[in-house]
DNA sequence: ACTTATCGATTACATGTGTAATATTTGAAG
DNA sequence: CTTCAAATATTACACATGTAATCGATAAGT
């Protein structure tokens, strides 16, 4: 896994997006997001340059646009991201962080199964 | 709930520890926090004096010192943290994250057992 | 070939954060 | 009561972040 830089809040919107679909110009991931967020394209175009500077994001230019795409995974982002939460929040337990989600959040009986299945397997694992 | 400011990573640490044990002097958190964090004590004066404004940790005067408690609770900043989390990161999809954290982190036998029984309550609910 | 609409690049600016040092106040010691 | 040590308050400063506007280059239209 290369470097993971540091992501912010509102990069992690714009990651997200070039993770759904890439490359994309910066006018595409500005429409995608404007669905969800409020930012001008100006500061959507800031947002990219700053991703771009830290080696989150790459492109290639394509006549006077530019094509965006990712430069680091999104599971990988994700990783970093989760242990981080659980090491600052929950002094890196993963079982008391689970347990904390498990009672506190809605899950439907399907969803449930799922993760009954999951701890089946992990357990054939030890 | 009252109003949950926003606390850093870095004051984080300090509200640890006055969550473990309150009130408590300054020095007395520098002391517990010289432990795991390697700030000079100026520092986690100035964090605490930030936890102050923000209205996180309140604080009683005692002759020349003054013993810190905090004003909010641990478990309703980590469910502002968590939510939070959860939304940035996993667009607030609680089974993909609890997925995501059981495929990948070490559980023991008895954890996973903990988690079947939640699971099972939480099924006894519907 | 020129002008113009647009792109990306550069600049802006307030607020937050990490990480402290200096200044000021004040309880305690003599 | 004066002095000193120690505690709090104020100030510092660079970098990150949210949120954009302006500048300069250039492809596209006429």
């Amino acid at each position: 896994m290369k470097n993971i830089p540091r992501i912010s809040e509102a990069e992690w919107q714009v990651m997200k997006v070039l993770w759904r679909q890439s490359p994309m110009t910066a006018n595409a991931i500005a429409e995608a997001l404007s669905a969800t967020a409020s930012w001008k394209p100006k500061t959507i175009k800031t947002l990219i340059a700053r991703l771009v500077k830290k080696e989150a994001v790459g492109f290639e230019k394509q006549g006077r646009e530019y094509n965006y795409s990712p430069l680091v995974k999104e599971a990988d982002c994700v990783e970093v991201e989760s242990r981080s939460f659980l090491s600052r929040i929950f002094d890196g337990a993963t079982q008391p962080m689970l347990a904390s989600f498990l009672e506190k959040e809605e899950l439907s009986a399907a969803e449930i199964q799922e993760l009954r299945k999951i701890l089946d397997k992990k357990e054939g694992e030890e």
